[in-house]
DNA sequence: TGTACATCAGTGAACGCGCGTTCACTGATGTAC
DNA sequence: TGTACATCAGTGAACGCGCGTTCACTGATGTAC
């Protein structure tokens, strides 16, 4: 009786996960089918279901992998301009000067959060990976702003809050409008250390 | 040799229209297949074929009708406070107190954005149907400013793009969370008219 | 180290299902006289 | 107004296809002695 499974679990997993995460971002989530993943990570459809209940638990595994990688490269980021006079605005950029690689995963994750907004038992399930993502947020967005010596009279969580949806807003919109005309990120770039002055009046 | 076609084919569009509309917002759009359409209008898959291409044509023409219903509701309200303070703010409120019938547009047409997103051609069309919108809640914008007075350095259609990403992003932020607590709409209320003014400062 | 055995991760054929699309047809709508 | 005719909107059976899920199996991995 083996205490530990076998050691080709670990590297079945990846193999399904790194097929998943490649096929979702070039094709989508629902676009995708598991014979797609196990075909694209040379096993069968038996492996998948042998490891995953379904490709929403698959999903939100990648969810936590994606949160966590975000996280960890905000706050290396975050420490080499603590004195900065407008670190909200800095927050944004980090997360405003996206890669070809994060327009695929915010694409997959909307997706999966409109699945999610139609069943209730996903939703549950989603809230409950996306609060790691935001309390981790409202960490580094608060620390921030104490380094700094602003203090405004918002909860960093809920300013964490909207700065993620003017993000998430902005990107949806060039997710159609490739060009660049008229592009409101400049603006709401500008804007926000204004804004954040402006609450900032206790 | 009959000039104008049958009077039956407005009332069998009407039909698939209005059926389509319910089911998409019911279960979404790509989970609503044509045989749901024709089978709740009363009709049989080939009436779909004689109207419409295909699915996606189908929601093009409810998103004409959506954005004219929208645009004529903004222009009537917006005239009552012609000399408000900060009309900018007022826009977003109007955008922002959406009903359940407008939470399940936006899930609808945010599925419809992502599905674009993968189809280039799609894509292209929506745009071309977006830009009535955006044109639209411009020239409002635009009016709104004149007339109260405030004369922002920037043009009415950036900031017509910048509402209109901030109320999606909220919008999608409460698709999961549906629980009222740190929701940062009133955040982002309070935020709109310091950020319209400090804009101003030409 | 070598052998006999137990476990269980992964195989792959099979199933039932609903989908989008086509197309020969029919009968209601509209025209001509 | 009434009849004979033409058009074409809508019918519904048929097609091929890929999907998610199941399950008896096999053979690689790990254990016991």
């Amino acid at each position: 009786m083996p205490k530990s499974p076998t050691k080709r679990r670990p590297a079945t997993v990846a193999a399904l996960t790194d097929s998943a995460l490649a096929l979702f971002a070039e094709r989508g989530f629902h676009a995708t089918s598991i014979s797609d993943i196990v075909q694209q990570a040379g096993l069968t459809r038996g492996a998948f279901y042998s490891n995953f209940r379904d490709k929403e638990e698959l999903f939100l595994a990648l969810y936590d992998t994606h949160t966590d990688r975000l996280l960890s490269q905000l706050r290396d980021q975050v420490e080499t301009f603590a004195d900065d006079a407008d670190p909200v605005a800095r927050v944004f950029d980090l997360l405003a000067t996206h890669d070809a690689q994060e327009r695929s995963w915010f694409l997959v994750s909307m997706e999966f959060t409109l699945h999610a907004a139609r069943h209730p038992d996903i939703a549950r399930a989603l809230a409950e990976h996306e609060e790691r993502l935001n309390t981790g947020l409202a960490e580094i967005l608060g620390r921030c702003l104490a380094s700094s010596g602003h203090a405004p009279d918002v909860s960093a969580t809920a300013l964490a809050r909207l700065v993620v949806a003017l993000y998430e807003g902005l990107t949806a919109m060039r997710v159609t409008h490739t060009t660049a005309d008229a592009d409101p990120t400049p603006l709401a770039r500008r804007a926000l250390p204004h804004l954040v002055r402006a609450l900032g009046a206790t």
